[in-house]
DNA sequence: GTGGTCTAGACCACG
DNA sequence: GTGGTCTAGACCACC
């Protein structure tokens, strides 16, 4: 459940906290029925301010990953696994869609984009930036 | 030189037009010396505010790409095309890499990108939406 | 005096329960005098914290309808009955003069809020929820 | 389009906010493709914090019911009014299920409960407090 | 000008 | 203790 947010990289925030919460219950590290960290923990965890977190919960459970237990606080969903092993692999294309197409509008062929995803994956494993 | 902006893609529709010309002139469609269209013509084109495409032109101009030509518009420079064909491959690659490190540090294995990668190429091949 | 709590119609469950109670007393399935199970015993029946059912009961003490009989429990007072009458309608007319509020200040006309009404008492009647 | 929220109703300010608007649209007085206003001049007519109007325009967009035009403001999407429609007799007749249901089971008749219903309506008429 | 993000902190409802 | 609501205000991206 460790991770780190990186205020400068595009994504906002809250999504990035999102989008961390629906992987790691997607490969299991947080399972069904499961609580989330407070919204005051996590925002201590990750050094943000409690409402950035509240946020990501909100719509979280607008998505139904999270559900509230009141008075004791959010908890995984019964159907959230199913839902963010499906959202897992979507996050993931949907973004690789967007770079393949423009690319490949432009006129860039599909050998050129081979080689560059080489590169950047690549750089990824050496630990470049992004 | 026809083509769309989309204005829900999360990339700025400035930055969309910028990186359109960048691309044309990498791969020769716009070379040295032609004018880029004016703010309005392609504003009408595109359908979008004037203001957004004079911010894609001024960015442009900072970079180098296109030159003023007082009275007669705006012009590719000699060095653009060295620029956009250098600029070409770090824009696709910068945008794979962001996509992979995120992929890669919430536990996807390579295989799993590899597959997700292959899926997205044939979407866009058989023209799905982005 | 078997029922369930819904956590997820809006009514906080404390007042759930403490309007179930006042039901059951103006109807006479709890008369005075007699006691209401100790908080530990309806909080499992309930399934549900047992300082939420502490809370509700503090609220009936304070409104006159249980009292506290040191050492055997909590029992209905004899004023409780006449008091759970008069609050019967007034509990059902406040909700629903809230609903009428809302749907005509909206533009929503009687013959309207009439079908709709209709529409609802027959969803309740055929066990739908609510 | 004039409209005051009643901070002491229970119902959260953004979520009256939200209602209203679906109403609005429900019954025309906002069509298909019309601006919302701005977060910050709703803000003032309402005197309301500009984040209580955005949080409302947010689930609205979130709902489908909004859309935004980038740099210009919020629309009312063409799918809004169909939505709305729906969205306002359901609004309204999930409440009065949740009411009813709860009288029924606490062995009112429905005699008594139209009775009470009659009462609320002439009340609300009579612009008695909800 | 528009909305979006984030921070900060008060207050409340619930268990 | 939990999350929710609301206010206040700074800063940014976009048009």
């Amino acid at each position: 459940m460790l991770f780190h947010v990186d205020p400068h990289n595009g994504i906002p925030i809250y999504e990035q906290i999102a989008r961390h919460l629906k992987f790691s219950i997607a490969d299991g590290a947080l399972a069904a029925g499961e609580h989330v960290p407070s919204v005051r923990e996590m925002a201590v965890r990750l050094a943000v301010n409690p409402n950035t977190v509240a946020r990501a919960y909100r719509d979280l459970q607008n998505e139904g990953v999270l559900e509230l237990e009141r008075g004791t606080g959010l908890a995984v969903t019964t159907q959230a696994p199913k839902l963010c092993k499906a959202a897992r692999g979507e996050m993931v294309r949907q973004r690789l869609q967007s770079v393949f197409k423009e690319a490949l509008q432009h006129g860039l062929t599909e050998d050129e984009l081979n080689a560059l995803a080489a590169d950047a994956l690549r750089n990824v494993r050496k630990g470049k930036k992004s």
